[in-house]
DNA sequence: TGTACATCAGTGAACGCGCGTTCACTGATGTAC
DNA sequence: TGTACATCAGTGAACGCGCGTTCACTGATGTAC
């Protein structure tokens, strides 16, 4: 063989990487097979050695984005002490970094509307990694497991909409209104405790891509 | 003049009303020039006369869909008691009719997201309607007006989020365990309190098309 | 009132373009001997 | 160990297709006289 086994396999994460990037950023019919081959350092005559068509690039992507979101998550959980942890989670959710940076966000609010009208093997893909998230979650709330689980399907329903809804407004005072209202609801107060100056508002790009890529 | 003026005006009209329909079933790129026209029973050729650019559709389709919809919330709570308007319309938007026929429902889940990656220009027709939309509905808490518009805030993008992760889930048990998620996380119960064997599970289309459209 | 003309909403062919996918080819490297 | 061959990840031209947009044309009807 030209290359060693794992250098296929190498090659083969590194367009799943990028392109869940892409695809938040640009929507899941918002960049062609060529510009996510490019974004990977390849042609894309190359693609269907890797992948059966685009749709199944674009579960790929997806299913990694989820995953690292959901195992962020966990790490975030585990270095916070249980009572915190719910609000851990949310506080780094609901941020202008978040807001102005889909690519390194959370798909839902980034791809969920346009997964909900794909094929229905894509939505169930889809749906079971968010069933998976959700449980996650769930882990993180000290109640009854049943109580839990709706508690945290509320919770990615008040986050993802609440960005969704910050991302339609920019990024002006009506845009933080609307996370702000989104961390009242699920925590009950604006602003995060612990941290200090979080958010200067109208500064746009003061955080940088890799402090953002760490949400 | 071929036509009297009011002719083109309706037509006009015609074709924003079904473009609507057309591009919150299948997303905002989700549909043609083409294939909208024909919906409104005409040829491609004349959309020009209509319209600037297939984006300028795009605009007039989402404020027709906003505006619908938040006049819908206003005669909504206009024949409903004071204390019980909230709760009227959380009920009559997070139903698995409203989730199966995103034709005729709420903009917001439909194509926020795609909305949030158009053009500024887009962007703010939409910011501006779903502004009017936060006040609609803050209008209808009793409270003091700065809580109620933030209430009203997190209460939309709880029901919008819970809508889109319905769709996602399709319309089996997980996706009505999200959607009662929603109603008691706005609400704090589960079920309408008024109506009678509001929805059967697992029985599709049981919903007429025409009862859907009056969401 | 009747007629000839002007208007313009709507038609359908055509355009340039970018898309997803296919395919013959390349050439660096693993492997057989 | 050294050499000849086989492999196959990646290349780039080409495909058929559908898209948004343009444009010359049509023909029913409003309007001027």
């Amino acid at each position: 063989m030209r290359y060693s086994r794992q250098h296929k396999l190498e090659t083969h994460a590194r367009i799943v990487k990028r392109a869940s990037v892409r695809l938040r950023e640009k929507g899941a019919h918002g960049i062609g097979v060529a510009d996510l081959m490019k974004d990977a350092g390849l042609t894309h005559g190359g693609f269907y050695a890797h992948f059966d068509s685009r749709e199944a690039l674009v579960i790929e992507a997806f299913v990694h984005a989820m995953d690292r979101s959901t195992e962020r998550w966990r790490k975030l959980a585990e270095q916070t002490s249980p009572d915190q942890r719910m609000a851990a989670i949310v506080d780094s959710y609901l941020t202008p970094a978040h807001r102005d940076d889909p690519g390194h966000g959370c798909a839902i609010p980034a791809l969920g509307a346009e997964i909900a009208r794909e094929s229905p093997k894509t939505r169930k893909v889809f749906a079971a990694k968010l069933d998976q998230m959700i449980d996650m979650l769930a882990a993180q709330i000290p109640d009854v497991s049943k109580a839990a689980r709706k508690q945290a399907m509320a919770v990615i329903a008040t986050m993802m909409g609440t960005l969704v809804m910050a991302r339609v407004a920019g990024d002006g005072d009506f845009s933080e209104e609307i996370l702000n209202s989104g961390r009242e609801a699920v925590l009950g107060r604006a602003a995060p405790s612990k941290r200090v100056a979080k958010n200067t508002p109208s500064k746009k790009n003061t955080v940088s891509k890799k402090a953002a890529a760490r949400r």
